[in-house]
DNA sequence: ACCTGAACACCGTTCAAGT
DNA sequence: ACCTGAACACCGTTCAAGT
């Protein structure tokens, strides 16, 4: 049913429509069976049209990936502004921005493989692709910046706060993504439940301490020395 | 020089020796030019033997891999139980290692790409391999024990703490090892501080708070409901 | 028991040729 | 301009046949 009204259709590509709709075909075959069984020859075969004419939109099948994992970063990127517009509490957004990162890899486990699971042999090939992956971090810090403004989070050494946020909500989504954890949660903690631990744990570490005068030495440990 | 060395070798393959040599010369190949790009007939190739004679001793490719990914576990608690017994003070040992993970990363990047990369299709089809992957896991929980035994680490729903610690160190590890953070450190600060850096942010997380009272509720926030 | 060569059904990529 | 069929050099996997 479906697929017949997708080859039919096929007769009418021109434009450049071919080019996205092999990009769709791909990202729903990727859906299904994960990208390292992605075949460009399939992906042509179900858009109803000949494997050779894919090399008239891409060069290769690692720039079909790029371009996917280009998309990938910028739903997540939506993801996560969403998640901090819709959150009032500006001591919350970085807990909201988490979870909309971790929920997208739970969502979209493959699409996520892609993005991060060196598909790509170097980035630095695919400029729109980098900048969609620094657009995503910069939601991220952003959600970082909010709790330092907000009074919760250590303002010293910001690119250390970022990273170590960053590590904490990437590590868990790829945990719960690629099965390490069963994404309906362990022993009587639910899903939902451990990404908010989780990432409740991870503030309590990023907070600003209450009494200084017991802390020791915070914040110049991992400064560069001066002279 | 050596590829004749091998290929010489290869004569005298019997008893299941080819097994190892097989891993032996996919390992290289993996190290190389990473797990995407291997293939059984270039380690048959390598190892001086018909493409065929893989057969003979694994059913299909994803079995290598699983092996590989096997292995890769075993060296990683290695290099954790080196960490936790190199370090004499107990308060010390999750820092430790989560740095020996980590670095294991940073070393064997193609390595963990198989161990976590989702190249298996259904670990639980590899029992050997399930386990491998559960004993670097115990090995992490031990060291979170052993921070909760020195009374550093809060010792209420060990499984979040568990996970929030696992995530923590899983994350930075993939993100330098996938190149998303340059191995050599960002601007000022060298790779080693980062690590460092975010596993005390780590800990200071999953510490024990020192005035309760100040709390609020902590600890049952995430408490299954109970009637 | 262990290894091999030939064969099958796939790939990604290229290119001359068609509309 | 855009698409196609045939061709090339690879795969993973199987199997009858060799020692």
């Amino acid at each position: 049913l479906k697929i017949k009204a997708e080859t039919e259709f096929a007769r009418a590509y021109h434009h450049g429509d071919l080019k996205n709709a092999l990009i769709v075909t791909a990202l729903k075959q990727i859906a299904a069976r994960g990208p390292r069984a992605l075949s460009l020859r399939e992906v042509a075969r179900a858009t109803g049209v000949s494997h050779a004419s894919t090399y008239r939109h891409f060069p290769n099948k690692e720039s079909v990936l790029a371009m996917i994992a280009e998309q990938g970063f910028r739903k997540l990127s939506q993801a996560m502004r969403d998640a901090a517009e819709r959150e009032r509490d500006v001591r919350k957004i970085l807990h909201r921005v988490g979870v909309a990162y971790v929920e997208f890899g739970v969502s979209h486990p493959h699409h996520l493989q892609v993005m991060f699971g060196d598909f790509i042999a170097s980035q630095e090939a695919y400029p729109s692709l980098v900048e969609a992956g620094k657009e995503a971090y910069e939601l991220l810090a952003y959600a970082v910046r909010a709790g330092q403004q907000a009074g919760r989070i250590q303002s010293e050494e910001p690119q250390l706060i970022e990273l170590a946020a960053w590590s904490q909500v990437h590590g868990l989504a790829l945990l719960i993504a690629s099965g390490q954890i069963p994404a309906d949660g362990i022993g009587p903690l639910k899903r939902a439940e451990l990404v908010s631990g989780v990432l409740t744990l991870l503030q309590e570490g990023l907070s600003v301490k209450p009494k200084p005068s017991e802390q020791r030495r915070r914040g110049t440990r991992f400064a560069p020395k001066k002279p």
